[in-house]
DNA sequence: GCCAATAGTTGACCTAGATCAAAAACAACA
DNA sequence: TGTTGTTTTTGATCTAGGTCAACTATTGGC
């Protein structure tokens, strides 16, 4: 209600065409009498807080989000009150697309810090992609890459140990604040440490030795959320080549 | 190359408004006429035996595949040669979705069966989702679909047990069985053990154990890979109703 | 500025499921 | 029909990471 977040509030007014973001969101490549008409059904809407919650899962499907400023976590009911965190989302990134195929949204979303979104709504855009065939392209990638992602996250849950996830973890998150411009190595991460935990699926406790143990070896400094990445090809590494112990024999290219 | 494949040979010539597969595919819901021009893209191709590759992963992307007969399993590579099972793909089902980003495929599939797909060059469906609005929205559900498989997946490697990740592939499979039209409760498994532990992120040990397990409490009948599921709310019981032991304190619905 | 609540750290211990090993059951095939 | 290689099963052991507990920052409310 007051007025003191002028900052966010001036900046979420901004149209499309003269986002900072729109190199990363939906008017990527568009042609500019295009990014007007996309510009028309977007609604701005007003900032959210801490734990706010953006969407929650049963709600009925009606819009996706972009994050404009802040972050926001997604996650999945997991039987007896449990959640699975799935994605943490920062500027620039697409949320809801879950909630297309049974037209309610499977997850929930909070905001992580103060952030602002931009409202899209589906059925307007659905038309536009019709009628304008590099945004429909463009829409099917971002939902192929939200494929991608989970696919990613598939692989570390399935196969890595704590330490490779953790090094995982940080490294993308490090990737993704350097397309927005942001330092790569220092940074600050805007979720608690049991919402890092849940999202790898490792306990608060790992987490937090995991962190003791990095930063004894150079790899990181840590101090509370404030992350200094100083060894990013240590942490490549710690991913990579892990089970390089036992190797397995040759092992000739076939079925499984 | 020999005939002896006749029955499967002779019905993937079948177009698709004589498919039995046209209402768990693509077409479901288009009208006749359009059903035509989508028919006119797809391509029929030859059986593929067990162990055949669909695609590899880094594969140019140039066309999505639909099951026609048999199954298929994808996977992606883990580091130091291992692989994650990222899925199983029954008739009518979707294959190559992740690839549409990259513009490659992240993936591989093969069979885990004699099978037969049909594939759908994926720029001529694109030119004809831009025309059939239908046809359009049934894609963009189709890919979110896919994403809300790849939740339920983190939520089971992130969350469950070992004895709730099993119980929920069985009743996952058998679900998508009975769809097609097949038993819900007495089918095959084309998939190993081993397959079936790499997808639920246990060991193959985990699996045999488990099956023996549920056969002890009366819950399936296991010969091979013939599954008799005997007790379907036994199984739903143990999805859902584990952790019951240590409740949790009444915590008020609140950000995390 | 003080208190209560929350978040993070650290240590001790425990357990689900991995790993190792070996046998048994199949399947492919000459 | 025997041989060989694969898959599955079963048992014995080991361990990464979970759980419990106690303590120490931080943070937010008033």
């Amino acid at each position: 209600m007051k007025q003191s977040t002028v900052i966010s509030f001036e900046s979420i007014r901004v149209a499309c065409r003269h986002c900072t973001l729109s190199a990363l969101c939906l008017p990527m490549g568009l042609a500019a009498e295009d990014v007007e008409r996309l510009d028309e059904i977007v609604k701005r809407t007003r900032p959210l807080h801490r734990g706010d919650m953006l969407f929650r899962d049963g709600d009925h499907f009606r819009s996706l989000y972009v994050v404009k400023t802040g972050s926001f976590k997604t996650f999945a009911p997991s039987g007896e009150g449990g959640e699975q965190v799935l994605s943490f989302h920062l500027p620039g990134e697409l949320l809801g697309l879950d909630a297309i195929d049974q037209g309610e949204h499977a997850c929930s979303a909070s905001a992580l810090e103060t952030s602002a979104v931009c409202e899209i709504p589906f059925a307007r855009l659905e038309e536009l992609t019709a009628l304008i065939p590099s945004l429909q392209h463009h829409m099917y990638r971002l939902l192929s890459k939200e494929i991608g992602h989970d696919t990613d996250l598939l692989v570390l849950l399935g196969k890595k140990n704590a330490e490779e996830r953790l090094a995982a973890f940080l490294l993308d998150f490090s990737k993704r604040l350097h397309k927005r411009g942001l330092s790569a190595t220092d940074f600050h991460l805007s979720m608690s440490r049991h919402e890092i935990g849940n999202y790898l699926g490792l306990a608060v406790e790992t987490i937090s030795r995991l962190f003791t143990r990095f930063q004894e070896d150079g790899l990181v400094r840590v101090e509370r959320k404030h992350i200094e990445l100083l060894n990013l090809q240590g942490l490549e590494n710690l991913i990579a080549s892990s089970h390089l112990g036992r190797r397995q024999p040759p092992q000739r290219q076939q079925q499984t």
